[in-house]
DNA sequence: TTGACTGCAAATGCTTTGCACCATT
DNA sequence: AATGGTGCAAAGCATTTGCAGTCAA
């Protein structure tokens, strides 16, 4: 997904396409990590000084209403982190460095439909973490 | 687990057993639903009007360092949530009424040892959530 | 006795909001 | 021109903490 990409779905779901959401659109695609806020605010300001906490917060929020970013919240640290939704998948945080994995797997999600169906629901969303340590670290 | 148990875990890890300690592990032994501190807090009142807010955080902050407490931060609401550890098992959230299903599955628990492994990593903890909405509600 | 525990109130820290001004459409 | 967006500062809220008094061991 390219920043263009981004700029559209936000213009298409009705929103002005304003300076500092191009900025923090532009960030979160290129992000390669999972910013926090303070993190995207961070980096939003080297572009733009004049670019406020509020309005990052506000834009975060309202993409998160979209759909177009998705909020975690790791049982790590206290801050809410943010990563433009693409394929679905899942994370792995390395409890030493706080490094993020990424992984899917078919087997886990034919597992949870099949779950959330016995138990007469229809799976709307999932959430899974591991946190592990890395072996023979060496 | 009895409320006599808790006690004596608490007491084995080296915590002084005081009354309001007594009053928030009963309330959490006997809980059948994923109390709020707020939720432990009232309930607390309700048999000791004297115990502060301060005590019931600190408590629950005790008992979740020593592993005899589970702290869950569901997407759904903001407020943490507490049930006293035991089997090790899974929640699936309704989103349209709040309620609370606990579930296990083996399979689950097989895949994300597999998948840590895969990416090179002991499994520590994991978290596993998901959110329905119940079908063919009649 | 004494170190741990408690209630209280103040302090934190992340997040939200009211408001007046400004920019996109 | 109109509506939505922005920065700023103040407000909110869940949670934490300093402190002096209290209590379990």
């Amino acid at each position: 997904m390219t920043a263009i990409d981004l700029e559209q779905k936000c213009i298409d779901a009705g929103l002005k396409m304003t300076a500092p959401r191009k900025v923090i659109l532009d960030i979160l695609v290129h992000a390669k990590d999972h910013p926090s806020v303070e993190d995207v605010y961070e980096r939003a300001k080297e572009r733009d000084a004049s670019i406020s906490m509020a309005t990052v917060y506000r834009t975060l929020g309202l993409l998160d209403e979209l759909g177009l970013v998705f909020r975690h919240e790791f049982s790590d640290d206290q801050h809410a982190r943010y990563e433009v939704s693409s394929e679905h998948h899942h994370h792995l945080i390395d409890l030493e460095s706080g490094k993020i994995v990424e992984f899917q797997s078919q087997e886990i999600e034919d597992i949870k439909l099949k779950i959330a169906e016995e138990l007469g629901y229809e799976l709307v969303e999932c959430r899974l973490e591991l946190y592990g340590k890395k072996l023979n670290a060496k």
